[in-house]
DNA sequence: GCCGAGAATGAATCCATCC
DNA sequence: AGGATGGATTCATTCTCGG
């Protein structure tokens, strides 16, 4: 991370300001452990995450040298490939940080659906799950299904605990109109998957963006640890969190 | 197939007794062509221990407990190397017996989405989305989520031709309580899917099962060819067939 | 015909036990 | 790195049936 030091610290949130990667690494090193992960990755429209740019990451990261090829049959191989290798990465890292048998939910698009999926797998989740938000109305698509869905990655680390916890696999929602950021989803989405998580836990967000799980945490009582790549938005993060009542 | 005539017919539906790849093949030979594959396919999930996977349908997808009991079927107890390969054959077959920028729905669990969408695109078709049955509620999971919807993967022979036809992406729809197979969808979840199908045009569907796929084209005024392998199915769905009266 | 109580149901999973 | 079998468990929703 640019520096050891949370950005925004408050009684429920820390918010780190820095490379989800780089934050991990250094989180991990200080053995904290969390109880769950709860994240909006970026789902690679391509644009970004090009394989020349991986390749500096890749080396920067690859520890066990356990990121397999991999091909899905779809669009440009390179960009498919890449995402697959810095899902796992993150992936991993991410199990590290996570106490036993803790969960993880990760939100995700159709397209990247399986990549995602064998990201996870590859790095060491059990796969337990897939949750689907329901925006209850989507773009009208000529010849298709419309857009009015996505899904979540539900996994864990680890043979499941046997919990009192339940939740259902379709949950509908309407998007939330003053969103703020591209990707925002609607608080309730966020509470809908921690309904699979115990109270009073802390919860790792490493793609913060508007802040949204972060909320949600300190306002169900649960803790949270947020990281954030992009300064612009850290501010926002730090507004929204303040503004939130920790409810128990 | 076991013998080139058809076990029924009548103006809208031709149901072939055979095994799907062997039918396709000889469909295939006389160059016969489909607008839409509609087709609900052994899951082969169930179970991440091999031997609750090897068990039969009956055991592995249902509750001991429960009274009522339905026929059985074959062939879901593949493992993923070759579940895939499986999947690739009767999708290749399937797509050549398709016009081009025919369209293909093909019903899936969660666990087998990223297996069946990777056989999909290796025979060839083009994905075009991810459709969401939900059945309005779900079987409770402890921990998890609960069982409550049912995947749809559609994809296209080729690039799409523009057609003014509209889905939703999420379509809920109660299972239906007198359904007479296991895995029996309701009509209307095969018509939410031939939504974006022209009307008049004529639909494939290699695993019939209880025929529910036929019933739907045909009552639409659409015609249908089905294969089912399974004897005990075939009387069952030749009087579904019978008592549904065609309307355009 | 309406209502409420009780029973049945669900594209599973986990685990003990036996061979 | 055994494989197979059977029983217990989960609860929201729907169904059945009697009053």
């Amino acid at each position: 991370m640019t520096n050891n030091e949370p950005y925004y610290e408050d009684e429920a949130v820390q918010l780190y300001n820095g490379d989800a990667l780089d934050v991990m690494v250094e989180l991990a090193r200080q053995e904290i452990k969390v109880d769950a992960v709860v994240t909006d990755p970026p789902y690679s429209s391509g644009g970004n995450m090009r394989s020349d740019k991986m390749k500096d990451v890749l080396t920067k990261y690859s520890q066990s040298g356990t990121i397999r090829s991999y091909g899905t049959f779809e669009g440009d191989h390179r960009d498919q490939r890449s995402y697959f290798a810095w899902s796992h990465l993150w992936l991993s890292l991410a199990r590290q940080i996570t106490k036993p048998s803790g969960d993880l939910f990760a939100f995700i698009d159709w397209r990247q659906l399986p990549t995602l999926s064998d990201a996870v797998q590859s790095a060491g989740w059990l796969w337990q799950g897939v949750g689907v938000w329901s925006k209850g109305y989507g773009r009208p698509n000529k010849g298709r299904f419309s857009a009015g869905h996505e899904l979540v990655i539900h996994a864990t680390n680890g043979p499941k605990e046997q919990k009192e916890l339940y939740a259902p696999s379709v949950f509908t929602c309407p998007i939330e109109h003053d969103k703020i950021h591209l990707s925002q989803k609607p608080l309730g989405v966020v509470d809908w998957c921690l309904q699979l998580v115990e109270k009073e836990t802390l919860i790792l967000e490493p793609f913060s963006g508007s802040g949204t799980t972060l909320v949600a945490a300190k306002a169900s009582g649960r803790r949270a640890i947020g990281i954030e790549a992009d300064p612009q938005w850290l501010e926002t993060i730090a507004e929204r969190c303040q503004e939130t009542l920790r409810l128990f």
